[in-house]
DNA sequence: AGTACTTTGTGCTATTTAACACAAAGTATA
DNA sequence: TATACTTTGTGTTAAATAGCACAAAGTACT
């Protein structure tokens, strides 16, 4: 018995990123009005979907003339919960994790990343860029002072789950997982899964072909 | 007028190399019969769009038993064209491109980057892992000469179009994308893309509401 | 051999997702 | 003001995807 008259699909809320990406970069064009048309044209998708799937949201357009780009970046931001600072923390500073933790992307869209623990106690004290590396046991505490939200999980998978586990017994609402393993979570927690390794593994089915 | 009798749906076939995983682990646990059942709690997918993804392929199952994890294993990397190398080269030696020469992950699975190319001249001729960096005007050749198949893109968003349709027209079948742009490819190229920042900012539209 | 159980492969149904197509409402131009 | 466009938002239809449920075929145990 959900508040919301209709559910939004969660194909929906994947896609409205791309739509913000689309319109700030219009922002940065200087371009003040955008069509479903123009904007289906740029991100390769239909112009019906994209109305369709700003009308789960509200009717943000005008007919005969299109969608003004910084107000409908803006409602965009505030619907995706982009509209202000989100905390993360990094678990692993291996390899993958150290690239994780210089890479300015995450910066760059209000990301902070603000944590780095390690279970290999080896590892713990070690500075990477200004962090210095915490022991696992020392998580739950700084999830609270620093205000810590995201988990980001740079593990091997056979540690991953446990690291998930343990993110989430202290209160982390979601995970971006880089270890190849299939997370179990409960339903109120979100995943996303980086993992190249599968992509490349599902391009190949349709490469075969080719030489 | 296809020779399938029936066409495969991507999502099935984006769904195959988690089956190839699960198996591989099964297979490291020296485990040699597995049920749909099983294979399902472990990947959190219903056993009944296991059976179903599968039967698109041939029938590997035993009534009453399961699947042999080996066999399976097998005839899914063989339908996957995993059972071979696969060359790809990068573009792009930032800061991201050094992390996924780095990356062990693609190796472990069979691909092998085995050039890498940067557009800015100041970075051709500098030594990355075991790699001169080339200028993008042997891309053509070396495409040739080591038999990539695959384009691995690592620039900034404002060059990677420019960067792929090189790529393509130099006869590369599939890109693995790391920029945040939508590519524009023809329909017979596959794109795989790699992008956390829009992980991230999908997920936070279920985050918005804890605290 | 017989009974109870397990599990596949698949026809069918339900659900989800995407696209069509058009009235309504705006713009542009004369 | 009138006419020809443009474009939204959405009811409706179409297509894609997922799941049910069961006959058929096997296993396990007595």
């Amino acid at each position: 018995m959900s508040m919301d008259s209709v559910e939004v699909p969660e194909v929906v809320v994947l896609r409205l990123p791309l739509y913000v990406r689309a319109l700030s970069q219009l922002v940065s064009e200087s371009i003040d009005v955008v069509s479903s048309q123009q904007l289906g044209s740029l991100l390769q998708m239909t112009p019906a979907q994209i109305r369709k799937d700003l009308s789960y949201f509200g009717r943000f357009g005008k007919q005969g003339r299109g969608y003004d780009v910084r107000f409908l970046l803006h409602e965009l931001q505030e619907i995706l919960g982009l509209d202000r600072e989100w905390r993360a923390c990094l678990v692993g500073v291996g390899r993958l994790g150290r690239a994780i933790i210089n890479y300015p992307g995450f910066y760059r869209e209000n990301f902070r990343i603000v944590a780095a623990f390690d279970g290999d106690l080896a590892q713990v004290g070690n500075t990477i860029g200004e962090f210095n590396v915490q022991p696992m046991a020392e998580l739950s505490d700084t999830v609270i002072e620093k205000k810590i939200s995201i988990g980001i999980v740079a593990v091997p998978a056979q540690q991953a789950q446990n690291v998930i586990d343990v993110l989430i017994s202290n209160d982390i609402k979601g995970i971006l997982n880089y270890a190849p393993v299939a997370a179990k979570v409960p339903m109120n927690i979100v995943v996303r899964n980086i993992d190249p390794v599968l992509s490349l593994q599902s391009m190949t089915f349709y490469l075969r072909d080719f030489e």
